[in-house]
DNA sequence: AATGAAATCAGTAACAGTTACTAATTTTAA
DNA sequence: TTAAAATTAGTAACTGTTACTGATTTCATT
């Protein structure tokens, strides 16, 4: 049974307000001025737990320590190879890969990851000018 | 200055003959009735340095350990959520989806990783009978 | 409101995968 | 054959994450 608790909440809000799909050190991190003596090991088992009920997404992307995404409706992410930063990316007719991949293969093809890398606008930018 | 060395054509080598896409852990004791002395580090740093000069490819799909497949041509992976084996896959048609990510993007997609998951033909035929 | 079982916590130790360091060995151009 | 540079084996250290512990918090039932 799932029980309230504060340091959930805290680190559910936190990810709420932000779009930079922060790693859980970041969390931790962003959650001591609200409880001071928050546990390291607290904010990785909730990210875990509200990773399995669905509520946020967990995003392995690279060899880096994991991403946490507040916006659990599925969507694709896009790494910037210049400065690290991961952001959403809005990707229309991609629905049909899964099929695609399943034809000529004899297994099930449940679903996939996939993520963009390249340069973000602001690094794009940069480059540029 | 790349020099020759024994153990790094044993690593390739190792890697050549196989389609199960093997950790590092795996090619350390593949190799280790040729090599008894090897390193686990040797292996580590001379995955990297193949991958690095396009002889291999490195897949980081999922949580686990890195997995390492000696063909360099770029071609997609499957992952079975039962048995936990990785195979390559033939995708026809998904070149394009670049250049859909890139549409209504300010920055630049440069690729993309993408793995699919779901049961390989021996775990659904095992589900099946 | 008081009780108590179950969930959660903080703190810390342990773990897995990987990288970094060091002195000895191997490679290879001269 | 020589010697500089690359590579090695062995080991320690590091990073991200999980597991363990006894104390605290939550919350349905009284």
């Amino acid at each position: 049974m799932l029980k309230y608790s504060r340091q959930r909440e805290a680190i559910k809000n936190f990810l709420a307000d932000r779009y930079d799909h922060p790693t859980a050190e970041t969390v931790y991190l962003g959650i001591k001025d609200e409880f001071p003596n928050v546990s390291l090991g607290t904010v990785y088992r909730n990210l875990a737990l509200l990773a399995e009920i669905g509520e946020i997404q967990k995003i392995s992307i690279g060899n880096g320590p994991d991403r946490f995404d507040g916006r659990p409706e599925p969507h694709y992410h896009f790494m910037c190879t210049c400065c690290g930063g991961v952001s959403d990316l809005k990707v229309e007719g991609l629905e049909h890969i899964n099929v695609l991949a399943g034809q000529g293969f004899d297994g099930e093809v449940a679903g996939h990851f996939t993520y963009f890398f390249g340069k973000c606008p602001e690094c794009k930018k940069i480059k540029m000018s």
